[in-house]
DNA sequence: ATCCGTATGTTCGGTAGCGAACATACCGGA
DNA sequence: TCCGGTATGTTCGCTACCGAACATACGGAT
């Protein structure tokens, strides 16, 4: 039966090949978690990476009005802390103790060590954390946001990956692409091109006024974009 | 001005260290995206990790009654395939062409070989994968799945990252986790219990049935329940 | 110049979940 | 044993979005 006490309880901890078991069995301390503790809040740099036990840690995103959703739940398959060995240092998110138990944590400068070795992945790893940070911000968004909010960042998003200020693109498509009904795609754009913020015709979206979109749409965009500029910044120091 | 057969206009390889570039470039494949063409589908091994130009490709998770919802986007920032380096092989998303343009492709053993070399590092990855698989599932089904289906894949979720049947939670901070209004959980939780696959008092929850509450959420659970035993089996071949 | 496929627009009833306000009832501590 | 805080239960009107069915209209191919 797994003790709490048990590195091994936790199951990354106990898949470890034996060299690095060794290695880090004496930097392993051992952590109680309370509900309700913060391992880290949005955007600060990470002390340490926990693995727990007998604990629950939820990863969440909160909105700027308050509201959150979690998108993620971390237990003792698994590790709190992932910014640490992607190499983006932090995430836009939170993660909070959400069942008491126990844990073992690893200070931040143990793992980062680990990873120094391996020269490309860390572009290809931090590129990894700007896609998660999208993701969790679209199951956040599809949560909270109206279509409308929704439709913007979208557009905003498509943009931002080509060049130019023009997309190929139905509508049907669209809605595809975020889980609802063409009609509802429809309505949106029909809202933002009577605003004179996109025009459009059979397939082919003109943003005229991209400001104006930035506006309307929610925050998420933002969020996505300023991780993506940190984490991927024109000229990365390779 | 970038053109669409410079490699370089796709930013990551662009921000390849020299030594990286001079082993890539050779293999780098210029390829035609074609709207709606398919990179790889849920559950396919890769055989090309791609890095586009002007082309535009969407991660989609699609449900088993064939609705959809886009995870996330590539563009000339990223690359498509993130599974190959993760460790994991292959995901349970799609991966379309949204926009038609060009972009570079590699092997996936060459990708592969890129990360041979680091060991522990195997092991994160993996994990890291898996979780990711959590978020994107948790996007569709914030999207698609009734708050009765989302309660039970979350309680499901939370009882495999502990031991036995019990949880200790309130209903204020599940409405928290899955980001809704605590009444609806309230509600979900009372329809739970008058079926008999739950019982609970302030804060604390059993649960009775749990097949049943299998049988009753969404396939959500499924399939991040099966990433997680995929890419973490108990005996990790370290 | 016309035709047809496909993209877009419109309408209608139905419903899940929201926000707010309030009612009950359990449990632990004084 | 009683009290107070917190957890749970209930109601009401509202809105965004759904599903379905149908109407229009653009624009490329012949």
């Amino acid at each position: 039966m797994p003790l709490s006490t048990d590195p091994k309880t936790n199951q990354l901890l106990a898949a470890l090949p034996d060299a690095e078991w060794q290695r880090w069995l004496p930097q392993l301390e051992l952590v109680d978690l309370s509900l309700g503790k913060v391992l880290y809040e949005s955007g600060n740099t990470l002390s340490h990476a926990y693995f727990p036990t007998t604990a629950i840690v939820s990863l969440l995103y909160v909105m700027e009005n308050g509201s959150s959703a979690e998108i993620a739940v971390v237990g003792k398959e698994g590790v709190v802390g992932i910014s640490l060995f992607m190499g983006g240092e932090s995430t836009p998110s939170r993660a909070v103790v959400q069942s008491a138990g126990h844990g073992f944590r690893l200070k931040a400068q143990i793992i980062k060590d680990e990873f120094k070795r391996a020269p490309v992945m860390h572009l290809l790893l931090r590129y990894t954390q700007a896609l998660i940070t999208q993701m969790a911000q679209t199951a956040v968004c599809n949560r909270h946001h109206s279509l409308d909010q929704q439709l913007c960042r979208w557009l905003l998003l498509s943009l931002d990956r080509l060049q130019g200020n023009k997309l190929v693109m139905t509508q049907e498509l669209i809605a595809n692409m975020l889980g609802v009904r063409r009609e509802g795609v429809t309505e949106g754009a029909l809202n933002l091109q009577k605003a004179g913020l996109i025009s459009y015709s059979r397939g082919r979206i003109t943003v005229l006024d991209r400001p104006s979109l930035e506006k309307r749409t929610c925050e998420c965009y933002a969020v996505v974009k300023k991780e993506y500029d940190r984490l991927l910044p024109e000229k990365l120091a390779a």
